[in-house]
DNA sequence: TCATTAAATTGTT
DNA sequence: AACAATTTAATGA
């Protein structure tokens, strides 16, 4: 009785070991399995969400269509992730597409199954959490994409947000070709290229024929915020005061120079 | 197992 | 976008 069947998708899920196991074999006795060609979607636009949706191999891209018709990828997830909680846990429908950039193995777990866990289990809120909260910064830092953020912390962003649901599986083999990396943070392949081998001469990872190995996750994570122009960085706001801005006497210094 | 070929991916311009 | 070089996968002897 004691015996629970693992899937063979637990071990990289990120929250299978935290459910108890009356838990665990529930979802192992009800989770679903299905296979999607490269180019096809994932889950049908604005139908119920019927399920919680694990990849348990290949890639895929996030898209919503435009008001002008055109499909924008803002996201995406590979092997190990799990997505879909959003509209689960508002009983909606789905909002965005999840494109197959691969062909994709998914894991299905059904609606009401994931709902049971949500509202018994706080350590898979605390791991909902932690993906929202995630999915958050990611969308957050994209808002300032090609302003003052170049594309190697475009990449180490999106390089991040893929390989964090097996990190430390693997050794972080990532398998993901350049091409695949610019389809989802919208950069040419060559510029992917580029910023790829700057953040291999960092040490940060190590080029491989179709798949990149992170090295330092920290200094990964350090390339999101650094700045494109190194020269331009140090400008103060204003370097000089005019008497005619700031009248004498009101406390306020003017820098020289 | 090895050699040959095609396909995929990378690096460069 | 185009090109050459490199790596992998597939095939058959």
């Amino acid at each position: 009785m004691n015996d629970i069947k693992t899937p063979i998708w637990a071990a990289r899920s990120g929250w299978w070991e935290r459910l108890q196991p009356h838990e665990k074999s529930r979802v192992a006795s009800e989770v679903g399995y299905q296979t999607v060609p490269a180019g096809e979607v994932l889950q049908p636009l604005g139908e119920p969400a019927l399920h919680w949706v694990g990849m348990m191999s290949g890639l895929a891209k996030f898209t919503v269509t435009t008001t002008s018709g055109k499909p924008l990828v803002y996201s995406g997830v590979g092997a190990g992730g799990w997505f879909g909680e959003g509209t689960l846990m508002r009983r909606g429908v789905w909002r965005y597409q999840a494109v197959a950039i691969r062909t994709c193995e998914l894991a299905l777990v059904p609606r009401e199954t994931f709902l049971w866990l949500l509202e018994r289990n706080i350590l898979f809120n605390h791991f909902l959490l932690q993906q929202l909260n995630d999915r958050l910064e990611l969308m957050t830092l994209q808002a300032l994409d090609g302003q003052q953020i170049g594309a190697e912390s475009n990449v180490a962003r999106t390089l991040r947000h893929l390989f964090h649901p097996l990190a430390g599986a693997n050794g972080g083999a990532l398998r993901v070709t350049q091409s695949e990396i610019g389809q989802l943070c919208r950069l040419s392949r060559q510029r992917v290229n580029q910023a790829f081998q700057r953040l291999e001469a960092d040490g940060v990872l190590q080029l491989r024929y179709g798949g990149v190995e992170i090295l330092d996750a920290e200094r990964l994570r350090a390339w999101e915020f650094r700045a494109p122009h190194p020269k331009a960085a140090a400008k103060p706001i204003a370097t000089r005061c005019s008497p005619a801005v700031v009248p004498p006497g009101n406390g306020y210094t003017c820098a020289p120079g």
